[in-house]
RNA sequence: GGCGCCAUGGUCAAGCGGUUAAGACAUCACCCUUUCACGGUGGUAUCACGGGUUCGAUUCCCGUUGGCGUCACCA
């Protein structure tokens, strides 16, 4: 049988990296085996409609890269994709009721009122369970009720003795009394189906074979084999994934700063690492290998290994793993993402092709370069001077001072700025001295940025900015000792 | 609170009865160098606890503790 998962998402109005990751992982089950991967849009709660909602979950699975092969907006054999339009047909009734005649569910005609009467709370939690009441009505109060155009919803009707046993993928079987099962709402009193009614309909409508989802969804899993029981369908494997945490091991939160792909992505971190970094959590290959591309995931992917328990986001790593990608992206693309900011930043006509290409393998995300750059403009006046002083290449303040002025006369005589005869000038002087490269060049570097550590050495430095500027920023350093 | 899931370093993690318990990020030290950075080498640091089972448990079982999830006409 041809491999078949779903991303399903609910139109919130943004990407949860956690989500991002489930369809990232449903992606590349069904791509490993060359099955299909489809997008379906879950909108069954009017209330939470948000404009614009579902061109982000195109633009979230575009950028990263994950491809549907039916879904909304290209279609396919099983639609409509979209939950609100299969609602129309009729379809989520029709089926409610096959599952009325069976005697799995029954309507339900309780108010707010008496639902909240069932409600209590435990340690500041609202918990309710619903009693069966509307189980005991006879058919012709029900017919009556429905005559008299009583609102009602139509609920599952789980037994109460026994246990119903479901298998995950990954966790195996989990076992629970059916005591525990609730009477949930299978149709809401506007007509339409609970997110758990139509996920089941659909999966089985839609020939999904791998249900991939989060794993709060765990404890909902027995309730839906029930369903797939009554119904006589084929029950799809179950991939439940651990959720991804912040560094307090509670869910990713706005607060975080990065909860959403588009949250990174603001960040400057791009598109196709998110997603490599994002499938290392939870999730390894047998080989050690860390950074690849889609393509290399999709042949590493063993569903199998996904991991039970939870993960941080280390956004420390992540930059890292960006910082990787920067530093080995081709040179013409490199160049297209870095300039603007390049640009934004340096006010002076100097080049600014080679300070991008300086800080190529300095920075994690593009936004780092103005921050990195910024000297070029001019020197910050407040630097510190005491770097100047270096331990580690046996400098003080006053030998940095003299070479400083030593300096200063061979550069102005100097013509040919480039780094190559500038470093060759500069050497040459060192060796006068017998100066280690590195000794030599420390307050030089200092003097021209004002910074322990900067996006390049001395004399590119000096070959940047030009004669001029490097003169005067020589002797603004010596005047400032 | 009921039920369920989970538990290897600060973080991601490999491991699937016998290992000096991989690797990566972070951190520290040293080294290199046409300069700082980069890079290289090495170090510190992990099997939550208590019982079993076994010749032998990180690995299997039970319990404890802790964390998380769930208990909506939200998904």
């Amino acid at each position: 049988m041809k491999v078949r998962t779903r991303f399903a998402p609910s139109p919130t109005g943004y990407m949860h990296i956690g989500n991002l990751r489930t369809a990232l992982y449903a992606y590349l089950i069904a791509k490993h085996d060359n099955g299909d991967f489809l997008l379906r849009i879950e909108d069954t709660d009017k209330n939470r409609e948000v404009e614009g909602a579902i061109d982000i979950i195109y633009n979230s699975l575009k950028l990263a890269g994950l491809s549907h092969d039916e879904g909304p907006d290209i279609g396919g054999p099983v639609g409509p994709y979209v939950q609100s339009e299969r609602v129309k047909s009729g379809i989520y009734m029709e089926y409610a009721k096959k599952l009325v005649e069976k005697g799995e569910a029954y309507y339900c005609f309780c108010d707010e009122e008496r639902l909240s009467k069932l409600k209590k709370t435990v340690n500041g939690e609202e918990i309710s369970f619903y009693d069966k009441h509307c189980l005991s009505l006879s058919k012709e109060e029900v017919e009556a009720n429905l005559k008299a155009g009583k609102p009602f919803v139509i609920r599952q009707n789980n037994p109460t003795t026994g246990t119903t046993t479901f298998n995950d993928d990954l966790y195996g079987d989990i076992t629970v009394d059916n005591s525990e099962l609730d009477d949930m709402v299978l149709i809401k009193s506007d007509g339409y189906p609970t997110y758990n009614f139509a996920n089941v309909v659909d999966d089985h409508l839609m020939n999904i074979t791998h249900v991939v989802r989060g794993n709060e969804y765990l404890s909902s899993a027995p309730k839906y084999n029930r369903l797939y029981d009554a119904f006589g369908w084929d029950i799809p494997k179950y991939i439940h994934c651990p959720p991804i945490t912040d560094e307090t091991h509670h869910k990713l939160s706005k607060r975080h700063g990065a909860a959403s792909f588009e949250d990174m992505i603001n960040l400057g971190l791009l598109p196709e690492c998110i997603v490599n970094f994002v499938a290392l959590l939870g999730w390894s290959p047998a080989s050690n290998d860390e950074i690849f591309d889609l393509q290399k995931m999709t042949e590493l992917f063993d569903y199998k290994r996904i991991s039970k328990s939870p993960a941080v986001l280390d956004m420390t790593k992540l930059k890292w793993m960006n910082g990787k990608y920067i530093e080995t992206m081709p040179k013409d693309k490199y160049l297209e993402m870095a300039m603007p900011y390049v640009e934004k930043s340096i006010t002076k006509s100097i080049d600014k092709k080679k300070i991008a290409i300086c800080v190529k393998t300095r920075i994690e995300v593009f936004p780092d370069i103005p921050e990195k750059i910024k000297f070029f403009n001019e020197v910050d006046a407040d630097y510190d001077k005491n770097l100047y002083a270096n331990e580690k290449n046996k400098l003080t303040k006053e030998e940095s001072l003299s070479i400083l002025k030593e300096i200063l006369p061979i550069l102005e005589e100097t013509s040919d700025f480039s780094n190559d005869n500038l470093f060759a000038t500069l050497k040459e002087y060192g060796k006068s001295k017998e100066f280690k490269v590195g000794k030599l060049m420390w307050p030089i570097r200092i003097a021209l940025s004002g910074l322990e550590n900067t996006p390049a050495g001395a004399t590119e430095i000096a070959s940047i900015i030009g004669k001029d500027e490097t003169l005067k920023r020589l002797k603004d350093a010596i005047n400032s000792f």
